[in-house]
DNA sequence: TATGAATGAGAATTCATTCAT
DNA sequence: CATGAATGAATTCTCATTCAT
């Protein structure tokens, strides 16, 4: 293994021991004699991986998204319906598996962090980040309209649902509430025979 | 005027000293040395009026409603049109007013404080604030309702368009991506003919 | 009630106020606010009587004594043998008396203050107190070498006991060391015959 | 020198380097910026070392004891009489010389800390202290009992001789009458012939 | 490369005391 | 007389970051 890949493992490694600590106290709580701690190095070498405290719940982020994305493909590829690939899309909000319910704990810090601090960095990272899922969402509405599924208009909501998702989250809504929205907007979007 | 008027005033009178330094440096980077400062009063004095430093945002967001809610109740009666009514209620999203504009970016801070402490309390605070704005789109729904120019499903929306709002809001989507958006549901839940 | 009288009686009526208060939190975590509070006057009103929060303490001293010396002094005449004078002299440091239990939590706070700021007023005040009881006492074993009870040289520990006393009380031993004590030394000093 | 040795030993250092401090000004009128000032370390490094500020004299009492400890010990081992070594037992009650001034001084801050913050940690502290002290005394006079130097009934007396000690020490009593009260009772428990 | 000892600026909060009313 | 609003100095303690080893 290369030294740098080498490094980067590590880096992703300290990002990943701390979860649990950013989950039980969340981010600002956090100092990082804690997240030393908890990944078992020294205070000093936090910052040989990283710069400063945000920069490793970014790196944390990306890891999650790093373990999410290929199951998520995986199962986009193995779903016959629409409604089906969406439902996966939006796991993230809705699953109540240990593994993701930990990413959505995540994300929520992470959106407290882009909030507290938008730096241009940060914005950029989150814009991308929503890009990704928003272009997974576009190819499943589009194969939907090609397939007659759904109203050609279903296009123009794409950026709204991801939206949608995230202010359910932030204001604490649960869970049957996202879910009875997904399945109104899919009624509304069908295409009527 | 009495002791205690005299006394919620003051408090009010400092909350909203405090606006501009709220935007500028946004709540996690003030410190109560110079929220004091700028209301002119002593740091102990801060806390003859506020428990702590949150109580001072939660303190100003209801004194920016105060101000925002009988304009927007006058301008929501003068309004003739369903859309009409609803660009108002959203103006907090929308509009390029400098007052609104200042509530849009305490709000901003308010919903950053809510995710960085989910105390009972704020929680209990945001879901009231947001139910007081549910209730008004409710209202401008039904009654669409009942005058025919808008579907009956169109009421299943109404808890997802604010989370909507919000989402929009914290991933800093222009204006005219919520308008858009705005639009496009109005389409889709007016009643067709 | 001449003018004089009445600010005297306000100060002790203040002062024995605080008597729960200062049982409960201790004298060093008790704030001059919660001192008016329980007083049931404002603060300011506090520094027409007092001139600072120690003066308090010492006021409530004072004013327990006042309560306890004549009950004492009843309980003293009307006992037959040395052996009860004695105990009814050293009931501050043994009786279950809810009053008298709350005289000597007081007696402890008092003595914490003595310790923390040994001004030249205080020692002189912890002196002539000492030196009150103590004077009891040498009358109540005078009496008893006069019967022929006691030895003479029962005299010599007159100032040591209630320094024992205290120092078993400061090191919080329970009451039936004390007694023991109380007894041994009775037995020590008893005229044997 | 490992590392953890040199941490307790720079734990120790900045104890001691404290010991003038207490003296002067006394536990409660001191500041944690005064006592890193005189430690030479900056006020963060305090909180490497120690959890509060009682935790400093807590240690500083520890180390004037280790340094005690040894010297009582030997002149125990070197005293005759027994009330030789009972003098030698009390000298930090008595003695003139400099250290065991200092020793004495600080004991008075102990206690007083003990007296404001009765706490849980605290209390057992003192009582180990007190029994290790109390277990010598036993020693002592058990030989006294054992050379038919000293009554049976003497080894009643031991839980109060330091009690006796404390209270002469808190109420300031001279040393001559500390001395005085130490006579009469050896005399009260000598053996007679 | 890894470390953790050292730090001092800065944080929130407290509180005895004053003084205008 | 009584008050309580106002205060700012002082307090304890935290913490991201540096740097010598």
């Amino acid at each position: 293994m290369s030294k740098q890949l080498k490094k980067i493992n590590k880096r992703k490694a300290i990002a990943k021991s701390t979860c649990d600590l950013f989950i039980t106290k969340g981010f600002v709580n956090i100092s990082i004699s804690e997240i030393a701690k908890v990944a078992g190095i020294g205070k000093g070498t936090i910052y040989e991986y990283f710069t400063n405290k945000e920069d490793i719940i970014f790196e944390l982020m990306s890891c999650l998204q790093e373990d999410y994305d290929p199951k998520l493909k995986e199962s986009l590829q193995n779903s016959q319906s629409i409604n089906e690939k969406i439902k996966y899309l939006f796991s993230l909000y809705l699953s109540d598996h240990p593994t993701v319910k930990t990413q959505r704990q995540i994300y929520k810090e992470f959106l407290a962090v882009t909030l507290n601090n938008p730096s241009a960095a940060i914005i950029e990272y989150q814009n991308n980040m929503m890009e990704k899922y928003t272009n997974i969402l576009l190819e499943i509405i589009q194969e939907g309209i090609e397939n007659n599924e759904l109203k050609e208009s279903a296009v123009h909501f794409i950026p709204s649902i991801f939206a949608t998702m995230d202010g359910f989250f932030i204001s604490r809504k649960p869970k049957d509430i996202i879910i009875e929205y997904i399945d109104n907007l899919s009624n509304l979007l069908k295409k009527e025979e």
